[in-house]
DNA sequence: CTATCTTTGTGTAATAATTACACTAAGAGA
DNA sequence: TCTCTTAGTGTAATTATTACACAAAGATAG
């Protein structure tokens, strides 16, 4: 492939993706983070980011680096903030938009991609040290999903399809860092008539098996166009 | 000065800025637009935007423009979303970072600044068409401060230093798009503690004069970090 | 100077939402 | 069959929200 070279009139700032990716498990918030290969931070643990190509939105760019560096497809992901403090990345000038994801852990295969020694999940309340801004990012990460996960039904992302409303409470405890009423938090929810019972139950558990329960997105979809507030 | 260009190994899109200003004025939430001067667009209405220069950060771009295009300096802002959809400029890739202002009217002086023939105010629900995917983003801009302004005290920001009771309620009525009840207003926003009563009244109205108020900043800072959450 | 007009400023009762709280049922394993 | 663990359930007390009407102030017009 010959090298080429593209010219403007005036100065462009590079333009990045960095992702903030959610997991969660064993009752706990997680996040997927990757060693770096390559100067800078090299064997530095960030978040996963890369360049936006031309001819590509910075949401298909974080799709494409989601699955390139960690082996993450079809995942969840939102929009969070764009970064463009002037130092932010040693090399040169780099404006990043960032992004989250919310995914289930259980779903997907993890695999350390292009530039990356190796991916891992760190439980949200032991991360190391991160590289560039990304300590920043992270913070905003998780406040913006306390305050959403609280009246939009994105927790669901974190879980299976069917779940227990013991896992869905547990979800909610990790990320709101409180502890709720076990009654009080299934009369509310299950009052939203958003959950369905399955004919299903836990299995090879040492105790009451729990019943499974999905989340009727289509009637969701139907009531929040009516005006409905899924609030929690 | 010398013409020179910047050329680098991979193509970039432009990054730019445009901000939806938002005003208050007899009751009604506005929106302060530019007329273009030049194509694209010409003579059309669109928000005030324009080119991120590579030594300033986004934020620093929005506000530099927004006093070029218009004359407002000062001026509260937040980073709304980032738009990067490949043909949103017909000219080449342009990354456009927007923001959304809020802007006490009466306290500036609007001026039609560098390639702008006009710049008025349009009531919130008489806007013209506008260029480029402006319309969206002044959709997104609208949802975002419906949501804001229940949860965050960013209202002030669109009324004088001091305000009375009746114009801060008209000032969330025309926001929500709702009615509210006075007495339930009152009830609700003097119990927070955060609004301070002058001892000065209304001048020249044809009725009984209504006490001014201000909102305590100070106060309310204290009492954000000790968990107290502003909600209407 | 009196009557009229407009808007301010105020309280209470009815209803709805939230909170606090404890025991039985199921089922695996020893 | 006993023990252990977690599932699943209702009610009363408290708090928040809603609905609603009239006297007081002050300018203006006659």
């Amino acid at each position: 492939m010959s090298k080429r070279t593209y010219t403007y009139d005036y100065a462009r700032p590079a333009l990045a993706t960095d992702c903030v990716i959610f997991g969660f498990d064993e009752g706990e918030l997680k996040l997927l983070l990757i060693e770096r290969e390559k100067e800078p931070f090299k064997n530095m643990w960030t978040l996963p980011g890369g360049f936006v190509d031309v001819k590509e939105t910075t949401n298909e760019c974080a799709l494409r680096i989601l699955q390139e560096k960690t082996g993450l497809k079809n995942v969840f992901i939102e929009q969070l903030y764009t970064f463009s403090e002037l130092n932010r990345d040693p090399r040169e000038r780099v404006v990043a938009v960032s992004y989250y994801a919310l995914v289930n852990k259980r779903q997907y295969e993890i695999v350390a991609g292009r530039d990356t020694v190796s991916v891992q999940w760190f439980p949200i309340n032991d991360l190391p040290k991160l590289g560039f801004d990304h300590g920043k990012i992270v913070k905003l990460a998780l406040e913006r999903l306390k305050g959403k996960v609280r009246y939009q039904p994105i927790g669901f992302e974190l879980l299976n399809k069917k779940f227990t409303l013991t896992q869905l409470q547990h979800l909610y405890e990790a990320i709101l860092e409180t502890s709720i009423d076990k009654r009080n938090f299934r009369k509310k929810i299950l009052g939203m008539g958003l959950l369905e019972q399955l004919d299903e139950k836990e299995q090879n558990v040492a105790h009451k098996a729990a019943y499974y329960y999905s989340f009727d997105h289509k009637t969701y979809k139907q009531l929040s166009q009516s005006g409905f507030l899924f609030e929690l």
